[in-house]
DNA sequence: CGTCTTCTTGAGCCACTTCAAGGTAAGTGG
DNA sequence: CCACTTACCTTGAAGTGGCTCAAGAAGACG
């Protein structure tokens, strides 16, 4: 944990779109992370903790959720390689984050990044960038969550695909439960949504989470 | 439209949380925006229009909203008296904006803003605290949108109430089409809930936006 | 091989939508 | 001031998409 981590870049498959650029934050020297290893369903924050850290997903996935009075959790996103999570909440985290599967996060003291961006410009936009960009992107989760079942997981397939994959092949590295709990659905009929586009070959099952997109441009078009 | 404007802030009611002061930014006589008009119904800026100006409404009320493919509204969010908006996207619209109501809106040139807050450190963190207020407001309303009608409906008053009264009276600027476009509902339905909550003497109108909140306690149990 | 977790499938139900009609309030011109 | 128009809101009846409850299948792992 005391360990200087070199930032891979390897492994970050941003979407063309994905406009924030955090090579100023991570990539300079003077704030050399910390890179450390989280394990599968471990917590890396709560929420209403003071947010003292900022992360940066080296290897693995995160999801970032917030709890309900009745139980219920909405997850506000996931979070792959490359990737930059804890921004939420000016002090303290307005949610709660997990690894999904095993993961290395590197993690750079909030404090250290503002007394940087008060003297660099570059940081300081930066900090900026990745915020806004987070907020287009729950903006556009909002909008998922009025469309129908269907609607909803096309979407999502549509969006994790240009996430991590160059192909028409998609290894999800969430669980059904994860993703019913994003897209606003029960597990049920999260399940039966792509067992019917399964049965109408849009997709195909290599295994229950690895799926291949049959038919793209359908794919596209149910997204309208 | 010439003419300079001096801030008003005896009709801002802001919620004790809604953390992001912009005095820094709308109070630097150096950043002296321009007030325009706006009537009613009146386009504000248009989703893809490039980001020009940063605004604030003085008088009235604005929703920014997206459309879906099939002609579906969503309403992202509605912006009183005080509220800045128009921080979405970085240089072009992620949404577009309207006047609910005829309204006077200070207007600044968001590059004026970009330069100002390159020297000046706290009009930098007023844009950013501004954004990631918004964040925060973004997600709070996906959490809105896997409740069922009846707490979003009741989660909506009470946030309105805390926004613009001080009484457990309010007076809504918006139609019941732009509640049910905001909530995920259809307008029967808010039209419905909305009776419901009046027969169970939970709220009580005094005309159709008209309302008063007889048990707030109750309504606050509701919204857990 | 057995156990635990994850995923799928079925049957019935219910909250919300859809479709349709009527009521109410505000504005406009005569 | 009143008839007419228009926008907004409410209510009813029927339909349905997704939920709930329940059971079993398919993997993962020791």
């Amino acid at each position: 944990m005391n360990q200087l981590h070199p930032i891979s870049r390897t492994h970050t498959h941003r979407p063309k779109l994905g406009v924030a650029s955090d090579s100023a934050l991570f990539g300079c020297p003077e704030l050399h992370g910390v890179a450390m290893p989280f394990d599968r369903n471990v917590e890396i924050f709560g929420e209403g903790e003071p947010a003292e850290y900022v992360y940066k997903v080296l290897r693995g996935t995160v999801r970032t959720y917030k709890i309900l009075g009745d139980g219920r959790r909405q997850i506000i996103s996931f979070h792959l390689a490359g990737d930059t999570f804890g921004l939420d909440g000016e002090d303290e985290h307005s949610c709660s984050a997990e690894a999904i599967a095993d993961s290395q996060i590197l993690v750079v003291r909030r404090a250290t990044l503002l007394k940087v961006a008060e003297r660099d410009l570059e940081v300081a936009k930066s900090l900026w960038a990745l915020t806004a960009a987070e907020l287009k992107r729950s903006q556009e989760h909002g909008l998922l969550l009025i469309k129908s079942a269907q609607e909803r997981l096309v979407a999502f397939l549509l969006a994790m695909a240009q996430r991590l994959s160059t192909k028409n092949e998609v290894d999800l590295p969430m669980s059904r439960q994860d993703i019913a709990d994003y897209l606003g659905l029960t597990i049920e009929t999260v399940s039966r949504t792509f067992t019917q586009l399964a049965d109408s070959a849009i997709i195909q099952f290599l295994a229950s989470r690895h799926i291949v997109l049959r038919n793209r441009a359908l794919l596209s078009e149910m997204n309208a």
